[in-house]
DNA sequence: CGAATAGGTTAGCGTGGACTTACGCATTTG
DNA sequence: CAAATGCGTAAGTCCACGCTAACCTATTCG
């Protein structure tokens, strides 16, 4: 099984993923929202299929995919380990400065 | 300026991010932790700094690299507006189901 | 000053990945 | 049944990417 972090980190794969969560929907209406064309999504959710994030249900002519949410949870679980307790209180620390002190920020 | 998120998805440049978010190192001590060479490290830390996610301070001859927290705020914002409502509900569906019902996981 | 250390830079190589075009297969519909 | 629809797959192209080897610069130390 493919690295569900790498899988999903690609911009076109991200926005794929966002559109399923909304809930299923079929190759040509995912593609409808994309420059590229179809097979070029279809490639995308073989991988993010292969990372165990979505899957496919066949009904008729039309392949309904949609979210695998044990994928999602795994996936959620990468995030997390690589967003370390130190990682966490840098961004604490940033956020803090910056609502306390706005204009100290010399670009 | 580069995607923030891309640019963290490579599992060498997330390794490095957390050996940094733990302190300052150089670039050899980064090094010692991978098989690759040092221009390779060099070459990630390049791709994480362009992201806004890491610096170097200059000392003597030595380099040390650490992360920004202010690049690390906005990769957690991008992480975070990925991370829509919806992935967050069928998480939570995910985890509830699998420790109400943990034998109906038929793989 | 010359040797050694730390590290950025370049050139070039090989691979993988994103993409398109073309095709094949199933399913529905007239 | 024939045309049309929905979609996966194969083949081929192109480029970005990760890597190494080689080189160059800056700094420290004998």
């Amino acid at each position: 099984m493919a690295d569900a972090f790498s899988a999903a980190a690609e911009p076109t794969r991200r926005r794929l993923l966002q559109l399923l969560a909304a809930g299923p929907k079929t190759v040509s209406e995912l593609a409808e929202h994309f420059t590229a064309t179809r097979p070029a999504i279809s490639q995308h959710l073989a991988v993010l299929a292969d990372a165990g994030l979505v899957t496919a249900r066949k009904e008729g002519r039309h392949r309904h995919y949609s979210v695998v949410p044990a994928g999602i949870a795994q996936l959620r679980a990468e995030i997390d380990r690589f967003w370390s307790t130190e990682l966490e209180l840098l961004v604490a620390d940033a956020t803090k400065r910056a609502t306390t002190h706005p204009e100290e920020h010399h670009s």
